[in-house]
DNA sequence: GTGAAAGCGCTAACAA
DNA sequence: TTGTTAGCGCTTTCAC
């Protein structure tokens, strides 16, 4: 059904339909009425392609996570996609999921999208935002690193240097002085660097030799932490870069039969299921994805409604989510 | 850019230029080198929302995770979800994410998309599909029960039996007799009926003393275990409904101070990260949800190339993965 | 092999 | 308060 022939069927003009539905216009009350009713009679529902035609907008958003394939792994793609799919309905707008970075530019290009959520990985490359803002296609990115003073692109990162202070904190109150850190490979990884920072400014030096490279993979975290629990001065606490390297390292504590968290405190980072199952349950630093989905599409609303805006980047915090692998050193 | 001036800038009529861009039509291989040369250097790209009107297709598919919300809580959502995409993606069309029944009714009405996928957990409800189906729109229904006979509809189901058939098969030929099932609470669970009676099958009974209710979290599992171990004539193996069950059950029996493969053989379901971290690593049931996305979404091309059809039922296996959990008997 | 013209279903400027 | 008209950008008969 076409709002031609409803309109026909009531005996008004397609316009007072258009008017009535969308509440637009000086419309009687009494007209009103008989079109609402045969409406919802006949449950007309307007043809969107013909509005998006004619309107020039579409009310859909893309999510690209083409620039982050890890990401897509991880717990963090369900959080985030929810937050921004909860945070679109809200205003009335769709998700489009996108994985490769191509079919977004189609897409923006054939006015298939309104706006763009950017996933992105590593260091802030700006020209794809900025390609697709000067479209007039507003996009924000999600990463670790800010992008500011580019109309029409937000930006939101997430501030891991929280978190990581508050480990530090966390850790010094505990009594620990002898602390070590299983690293990402990354050299000027922002976690290791808040975390040393804190601690010492709480006056306590994070050893180099208690900084492992680690890596990736539960096995790596094994590999690190054994290299670490092997020293005669061994480390009291130990906090690891990711999840995955806690998982490892806590098998080695087990392994060397080394009891966490009486003779040794972990702590992780991320927050993935494992870490609540784990045994003890892993004390780790959430990135709270869902929020920052939600503030990413908050930033793209914005810019949808007053394009050309230069919005200056969010940040959404880590914080430290205590468990049961953290405790005062032995003696 | 519109095709209309694009049109009028190489000299020819709008017609030719969509005739070389589809492909269709008979034309001089003269003209179409100078329109496809043309549109790469300008980069014209056409307009969507034009063509979905005037086509009447939108290339376009939601999926609906409406109907199971404990999956969005799960990996299994990441899977599903990528393995729709991935397929999608390969047939050009792109994904429209959804969450709430009550919009999608409504992108369906307003032809927004081509077809639908549908992800619900508990029985079967013909009346979402058929009413979807009803408009022209096929739909897809993954769960746990297969959906035939309505036209246009299509079906696939984790076929829960033949992971429970494996667990039972891998649990006798290790030797175990005693064995232990740690429930979902449901009553006539596929899984502990496909285990009862692959047992069975091969001459080991499932006593009905050793099948625990059980329920949802890791807490279930820890005091579902406890009950089954500090039995005289406890189990040597113990076949857990999910992997969250199994991971309390390995805090129950580490608390016991039962070692898990040596004295207790531990079997999980899902295949859940938690799995491969655990200690030892869980053997557990795999249900491959990118199959299962992957083969929802060629059921709908196929719908969608063929209105009408009325496909049969497909089935994606769960399958045994075999880690460190398992062992045989002690003696 | 190519073009003219109609129309997809809707909205919005302009009239009345 | 309501209707008429034009047009969004594209595809597609139909005619040449």
């Amino acid at each position: 059904m076409t709002i031609k022939e409803l309109a026909r069927e009531i005996g008004v003009s397609p316009t007072t339909v258009s008017r009535v539905m969308h509440g637009r216009g000086r419309i009687s009350s009494a007209t009103r009425q008989k079109v609402l009713e045969r409406v919802r009679e006949v449950g007309y529902t307007p043809n969107v392609n013909a509005q998006r035609l004619t309107v020039g907008r579409t009310h859909l958003v893309a999510l690209d996570f083409g620039g982050w394939h890890d990401f897509l792994a991880d717990m963090f793609f369900v959080e985030l996609t929810r937050g921004v799919q909860d945070a679109l309905e809200a205003h009335g707008y769709g998700l489009l999921l996108n994985e490769a970075n191509d079919v977004l530019r189609r897409w923006v290009k054939s006015r298939a999208v309104d706006g763009v959520i950017l996933a992105v990985g590593g260091p802030p490359d700006a020209r794809v935002p900025r390609d697709i803002a000067s479209t007039g296609t507003p996009c924000v990115v999600i990463g670790h690193h800010p992008l500011e003073g580019i109309p029409g692109v937000g930006s939101v990162v997430v501030g891991l240097r929280n978190g990581a202070q508050e480990v530090a904190r966390k850790l010094v109150a505990c009594g620990h002085r002898r602390i070590g850190f299983l690293g990402n490979q990354e050299p000027q990884d922002a976690v290791l660097l808040a975390f040393r920072e804190e601690l010492k400014a709480l006056g306590v030096a994070l050893c180099a030799e208690l900084v492992i490279p680690g890596g990736r993979n539960p096995a790596d975290g094994e590999r690190a932490m054994r290299e670490l629990l092997m020293r005669p001065d061994r480390p009291t606490a130990v906090f690891a870069r990711t999840d995955a390297l806690a998982a490892g390292a806590l098998r080695a504590a087990r392994r060397l039969g080394i009891s966490v968290p009486t003779e040794l405190s972990l702590v992780g980072h991320d927050d993935v299921p494992f870490a609540e199952l784990a045994e003890p349950p892993l004390t780790t630093v959430r990135v709270n994805c869902i929020e920052l989905g939600k503030v990413a599409t908050e930033i793209l609303i914005s810019l949808l409604q007053q394009p050309g805006l230069c919005p200056a980047a969010q940040v959404v915090q880590t914080a430290l989510v205590e468990r049961e692998s953290v405790a005062p050193p032995k003696q």
